[in-house]
DNA sequence: CCCATCCTATAAGCGAGCGTTATCGACCGC
DNA sequence: GCGGTCGATAACGCTCGCTTATAGGATGGG
């Protein structure tokens, strides 16, 4: 019934005097102001304005309304103030989520690209199996979530249908064969997944060992997995100490070494592809479209095989 | 660009969680629901509402605009029912002047009458004599004037201009001759100005003053003005001790009394018209109204003459 | 696995709110 | 008394925002 404008208006005739000084303050003609009054008149029932001579005086009930212009527009602004800091990136909040490897080494620099461009853009990171992360993103607790799928692997495993989310690539990432620096098949220029179908394995987490057993099979053997973790630093010292062998992803060899493992390129080659994935209205969310972004870039700078960049697709709202 | 509207719904949504239920809780269709919620999309830059599934979420800066929703309607809804009260008479000022004997009289009665019919409003009541109150009325100080006129005085006797206003005839009021007891012309139904010619005169307000020099100068003389004072109670002790004669308004009469006093009937007949006066848009807040309106019957119940009564003029805003 | 159902998006239409320009009448200072 | 200034009003037009109608997609039960 009464909205912003007439307040506004109330205010202005209350500080300017007249009809055509609030005109003037507020960008209108004097007929708007004189109408907006009589709408306001006629819908609150009562007299606002007491014409007096060629000036015109709120009267008691126009007083009220006046009186009340100020906390509201100054809310309606600060409302509109908050948006306006999130849509400009000087205000807003991110929730990621990521696996662990990729926590060692995208997100960080990510991280710091945001906060170094937008100083005021928080983001939450939380770690997490894709799985878990997917799921969060649907239960809308999380805005953006960063996966892998090992090639090969349907990609929609029918565990997860993710036609509903905007994927996008960020880095291929060669899986490798770790083995101990004094087996006999450490020195040569890459492995052989079959020549090793006798060690016992060391598999990581449960899609990766699912990732294992699919290329073991492939290569005509059932791996015999010795060992389970998902802590990679484990698994160099299990293989550092001779225990067994291991896929191991190279975005993970950048940040743990062990002086007695050598993890080789891998025959038959094997790569996962890392993607961040959110939801086409997330997606356009200034925040979260800052973080993809530095997340392509740190992904772009830490590569080993050429990563797959598609453009950033266009949104208008 | 944003406004209450917007955050309304804002809210609804934010509580109904879904457009359609936002949209019944609003009493609009769902299609109005989902168009205002893409015009504050294109407005502030920035994604409110996720679309997820057949179901919606509010993103950040959509959580921000509904949490802004409250205050900002609460107070809209505050400035509304404060106006409502004054149209409504459960609130409201009158800010009331009358002169002396009115105040004794007329006035009592209707801030009796106002109070018991609506009890919010708050009648504030201060003693002016009319050109005073007129010119408070005309400064916006005052909301409703009691004045009164001199009957063959021009209304408008260059010292006020009347135009502006609304007049309201409220009581005629005889004006008697006052005299000591023992006065030879006390015995008899009526007195004759011309009679009292040679008698020391006492006046009251500069204006009952100047209404006694014309009075005495149609009847052939110059009133020897001993005394003056405004003050009815020490009129009536002067005349009482013999020191002079005076008009006094019967109004007066009515409440102060002394035993050594008589007030005749006076031959030629002199009246006053007591009048309330407003502004034209003054007179169309409720609570001015009402306060007239007990005014009106509050002199109808207490006239000498027939009191003319003008019927209400209806008000259309 | 399909269908019924519920949701949102979009198109088209329309009415009214709300602004403009033009003009008038009233008031006030010079 | 006259001109400048202010408010009211009429006429006009546009845009906003609601409606109805309809399509498309997600979901859950039989």
């Amino acid at each position: 019934m009464i909205d912003a404008a007439g307040l506004r208006v109330m205010r202005a005739i209350s500080e300017q005097g007249s009809f055509t000084a609030a005109a003037a303050s507020l960008g209108y003609t004097q007929p708007a102001i004189s109408q907006m009054v009589r709408r306001l008149e006629q819908r609150t029932g009562t007299v606002l304005v007491e014409r007096v001579g060629r000036n015109v005086r709120l009267t008691e009930a126009g007083r009220v309304l006046a009186r009340h212009a100020g906390p509201v527009l100054a809310a309606l602004d600060a409302a509109e103030e908050e948006v306006a800091a999130i849509a400009g990136l000087r205000s807003g909040r991110v929730r990621l989520m990521a696996f662990p490897s990729a926590s060692a080494t995208l997100v960080p620099r990510a991280l710091s690209l945001v906060k170094q461009r937008f100083p005021d853009v928080h983001i939450t990171f939380t770690e997490a199996e894709p799985p878990e992360s997917i799921a969060a993103l649907r239960a809308g607790e999380c805005d953006l979530a960063i996966a892998f799928a090992y090639e090969g692997t349907d990609a929609t495993r029918g565990e997860e249908d993710l036609d509903a989310f905007v994927v996008t690539p960020l880095l291929e990432d060669e899986v490798r064969l770790a083995m101990p620096r004094e087996h006999p098949a450490a020195h040569e220029a890459t492995a052989h997944l079959a020549e090793l179908a006798q060690e016992p394995w060391i598999a990581g987490c449960p899609r990766c060992r699912g990732h294992l057993v699919q290329l073991a099979d492939a290569a005509g053997f059932r791996p015999d997995v010795a060992y389970e973790t998902e802590d990679y630093v484990a698994v160099m010292g299990l293989v550092a100490e001779g225990l067994g062998v291991a896929l191991i992803p190279d975005l993970i060899l950048r940040t743990v070494h062990h002086d007695q493992v050598v993890a080789l390129p891998m025959e038959p080659a094997s790569r996962r592809t890392i993607t961040a994935l959110t939801t086409p209205d997330l997606g356009r969310v200034p925040a979260v479209r800052a973080t993809l972004e530095a997340l392509i870039e740190s992904a772009g700078s830490q590569s080993t095989a050429p990563t797959v960049r598609q453009p950033e697709p266009t949104f208008s709202i």
